[in-house]
DNA sequence: TTTTTATATAACTATATACTCATGTAATAT
DNA sequence: ATATTACATGAGTATATAGTTATATAAAAA
């Protein structure tokens, strides 16, 4: 128990961390139907040139999206498809949970009604 | 663009950021094959018995893990299987990102070796 | 050539969180 | 009853990082 697992781990927390960021997610969610400019992406975000600048840069230097700059704009676009993939299942398990929840709210109501009559 | 949406964002990034940090991983790992009481999380991961203690707490507050106390004992087990497959993809996706950059060096090596001549 | 447009980045601040050390708490054993 | 074992937690520190503001850079337009 050392040394290599520990790399191992420590790579994919990195990679855990890269979509532990609803702006990221924003963006990557704005690329996913092909690739779009900073502008646009700024526009579709609501955050700042700045700010979804940088997030931009982080994820390209991930190598989840690419950088193509033409003329005095930059186009990003995903390089790595599976990230979708990662999303929709974290949604499956959150969808569920948030059921489970409404379930027992139902319960803890319905309880409650009773308990009024 | 607000409200609903930012809220699912960010409560997927929070499930992300659950499986951002290597000694989460680990524990999550070693409850894989069944579940286990502190102790014997402790010596499987390596780390102090108080770190541990948190990461079980903030797993289990979050649902990843359910909480089974026996005696002096705290039993703690996998609620949420989906975590594997989750890492499973980013395994298969750092193992491509990793064999490209093997490639890479070869190929620079290669260059740097025939330029030597 | 100067201006404008599009993007990147440096400096800074604020916040979150991982970790350690010490201590609290509760069940079991003596 | 007291001691011990197993675990949780509060306080404090250090670090990482998201965000803002201001500015740099580079291509295109005037």
């Amino acid at each position: 128990m050392m040394q290599l697992d520990d790399i191992a781990y420590a790579r994919i927390a990195k990679y855990f961390q890269l979509l532990a960021e609803p702006m990221r997610l924003k963006i990557l969610n704005g690329l996913r139907d092909g690739e779009k400019n900073v502008s646009e992406l700024v526009a579709l975000s609501g955050g700042t040139q700045a700010n979804v600048s940088k997030h931009l840069t982080i994820l390209s230097a991930a190598n989840l999206i690419r950088r193509d700059a033409r003329g005095t704009k930059a186009y990003y676009s995903i390089l790595d498809q599976q990230i979708f993939d990662l999303c929709a299942l974290v949604c499956g398990q959150l969808a569920m949970q948030m059921s489970a929840e409404v379930a027992a709210n139902e319960t803890f109501i319905s309880a409650m009604q009773s308990q009024a009559n």
